[in-house]
DNA sequence: TTGTAAGCGTTATCAT
DNA sequence: ATGATAACGCTTACAA
């Protein structure tokens, strides 16, 4: 384990020159002349010698890494949106914090203090209140995923409003009537997006939007619950317009375990396309969001440096319908 | 935007003692009079003084922060693993470092770059090879999460033979023949044991195992594919035994989307006992496994410091089977 | 091209 | 109880 690592300096003694020189070599940056690289190279070499991250972070002021907070990471649409984030990262040699807020108590206070241990931090959607996103934007730059810009710091989203579409679809094409939105608008800038462009679509077909969501998280088992509670009801809906594929997915596969019939009975749509959904029997109506692309952005945003006049504020993305069988449309 | 933050030194000459002074009231330690204190942290309060995280480190040679690597995030199983040991390491005060190899080709490259940024790290199964590993024990403190100990790393993992239980269940109580193992042995040790105690339950039973498990990947879409090629071959399983949960589920999803009576004509079973496992129409007949635990007990090992006599070398968790009804047994 | 030396922001050891 | 001051390991002017 681990014997005492050598310093700068050490290297330094070893192969007779200056800490200075052996900065120059391990970072390759000025002038050194071949034999004089060649020497110190081969202390490096032989002792192993690797430069302390401590060392380097505080002499030239960067933590080198940075931090992304998500409510949680269960789930497909949060593992690829990482992979996007990462992969972008990394490639900025960079290193990242992911944090998971899981509706902890303390989650705020954590979030400051990962700030202290990065140099920039992307948000998800409302993982955090408004005062401690301000507070935090005052420590680090900050940007928000998933959720819009608020007061100069920078937001990365998708376009929603396929969801108007997609109800549209439901109510004109197919006639339907009865539809039910489920997902919590409470629990994210995304979902109050589409529960909205839900109900808007509703009214430009002069037609009267439910009241209420049927407020659930956004995991498949809370679709499944969400099955079992809508489809036990007096008057079930003859449709659902789920916030995300996962939901979907779990009250497609609790509404076929009661026996009905998709779309017979019950009409479902998602939203995220995760490669489940074409892959269930009746294949999944959703609309596709570009989850890796997303995160990418995000960390390019937060690698570059934000701010600066014409410093982009707010990238929406591109998403398109799939329409499949889940809806009613035929195969 | 951070307008360039007090240091120590700024501090002692506002509060009018010395650096020394500022460290012992930030920190709480060594003795101090209360009108000191109090004047110190009256500047402090003020200008909103944060002791620099670089400084510090580099001052403790200590990061402040441990690494979990994991093969990668998705699905309920390492969302509650990452919970559990996130909870842990942070009610010690620490941050985590996160890092899914998403079998990329540098991730052996990256887990080593991990080790200069944090004080310890955990190491899920097999997602770097053992070259690697001992070269990343020689840098840091390591265990390695869900696999076997090696060369002095020590190791926390979860009973797998209640798979054999499950085997013999199948095999014996509910009389079956043609069981197929669905599940990866190279790509993870649990999923090795797993296989291995499928086959010696075949052998207890003098029947003679199946030459190979069908390999796949263990998310769910990974299990809808094998449900497809195996429920449409000749001669097609009359029980499948799955690595874990989310196969389990996406076998079952495909089996019922092809018409399939489950456990009528195929019997399912899985390991986890995630969420969704109760919530299937048929039950999934599974083992349950301590995995928020499996997380929280690496984290104490790890942050409690390794190595030293009487050190746990070796944790292994206990499981229990959960018969439900995918695998033939009555309501 | 190479070396000297001054930071970077803490903590911790001595004196006082 | 408090203050100087020396680490901690590196980068980077500035000199030579």
């Amino acid at each position: 384990m681990g014997n005492r690592r050598l310093t700068a300096r050490e290297v330094a003694k070893l192969a007779d020159v200056s800490v200075a020189t052996v900065s120059r070599v391990s970072r390759g940056t000025g002038q050194v002349s071949p034999e004089t690289r060649a020497r110190v190279l081969r202390v490096i070499e032989e002792h192993g010698y690797r430069p302390s991250q401590m060392g380097r972070a505080l002499a030239e002021q960067r933590h080198g890494s940075v931090a992304i907070v998500l409510p949680g990471l269960a789930g497909p649409y949060f593992s690829e949106l990482i992979q996007g984030f990462e992969s972008e990262v990394m490639d900025a040699g960079a290193s990242v914090h992911i944090f998971g807020t899981h509706h902890r108590a303390d989650a705020d206070e954590h979030v400051l203090g990962i700030a202290a241990r990065v140099d920039a931090v992307a948000v998800h959607g409302d993982t955090i209140g408004a005062d401690t996103l301000r507070e935090l934007a005052a420590r680090a730059p900050v940007v928000v995923l998933a959720g819009r810009p608020l007061d100069g710091i920078p937001a990365v989203r998708a376009d929603n409003s396929p969801i108007g579409e997609l109800t549209r679809h439901l109510l004109v094409d197919h006639g339907y009537r009865r539809l039910t939105f489920v997902g919590d608008p409470e629990g994210s800038p995304d979902v109050t997006d589409r529960w909205e462009a839900f109900r808007d679509a509703h009214r430009d077909a002069r037609l009267a939007p439910p009241r209420n969501p049927f407020r659930i998280g956004l995991q498949q088992s809370d679709g499944v619950l969400a099955a079992g509670e809508l489809l036990g009801a007096r008057r079930p809906p003859r449709a659902i317009v789920c916030a995300n594929d996962e939901t979907a997915l779990g009250v497609l596969i609790g509404a076929l375990g009661r026996g009905l019939s998709v779309p017979g009975d019950l009409a479902i749509t998602g939203f995220d396309d995760v490669p489940m959904s074409s892959l269930v029997q009746p294949r999944l109506t959703t609309v596709r969001q570009p989850v890796r692309e997303l995160g990418a952005t995000t960390a390019r945003l937060l690698i570059s440096g934000l701010g600066g006049p014409g410093a982009v504020m707010d990238a929406v993305l591109a998403t398109e319908t799939v329409m499949r069988e889940s809806c009613g449309c035929p195969l």
